[in-house]
DNA sequence: CGGGTTCATTACCGTCTGGTTATCGAACCC
DNA sequence: GGGTTCGATAACCAGACGGTAATGAACCCG
């Protein structure tokens, strides 16, 4: 539980960076190796695997092992916990929060 | 909508900080002001300031004056933005992400 | 006017972040 | 075994962060 609280420190951390956000949407079409993830950046290898560390440190990427290959793969259970945290505050978002459930229906939509 | 997403960066690097979700939690509950909000906290009234004006430039919070007071509000926009964005990864919380409203639903009665 | 409160601002410090280049290591292929 | 590919690691740098102490501005009150 406090463990879990800690946890979210590292989880919004991560989160507050475009190329990690951008690491996880991609991810999130299944897993990819370094180079793959490495890319579509302007940005050396290092700078990924730095990025891929704070992400593995957050508990929203694993890695397995494929040769010499290290393929990463999304690990969505801090987003849940960051998304727990954050629903709390619904009740602040707008004058009427039934809207919520508009909103998940929106994405829902959006998703294939 | 750049702006919405440049603005994510912003919001997730303020929750990203314990301090600073406390002030939040305290916000919840009402205005308050520097001083109060500093109470709790074995920390300085300049470090405060600070966290706040990570807060006020993230939009997580206004600020109005009262004299010489500056009463802080919570504005929960960012929070309802960065909601979207980790909503968007429900699927992968768990394997029946049909879960979500059982999720919302405690929440809900969790909240007096 | 003068004194106390509230809060911001400044200057400073150590640490963490986000990037680079260069190098090393491990696993594969032939 | 030799070259290649994938990825990690190290050393380094500039800038942001999180805290401090000290000062100063705006206001209320007697």
């Amino acid at each position: 539980m406090v463990a879990t609280l800690e946890r979210l420190d590292a989880t919004f951390a991560a989160l507050a960076d475009p190329t990690r956000r951008a690491i996880l949407s991609r991810l999130a079409k299944g897993e990819a190796t370094v180079k793959e993830l490495a890319a579509p950046f302007d940005m050396t290898q290092p700078a990924i695997s730095k990025h891929l560390k704070v992400l593995e440190r957050a508990g929203l990427v694993s890695r397995g092992r494929d040769a010499q290959r290290r393929p990463c793969r999304l690990e969505a259970g801090p987003l849940r916990e960051a998304t727990e945290w954050l629903v709390g505050y619904r009740q602040f978002w707008s004058e009427s929060y039934e809207r919520l459930d508009a909103l998940l229906g929106e994405l829902t939509e959006g998703q294939s």
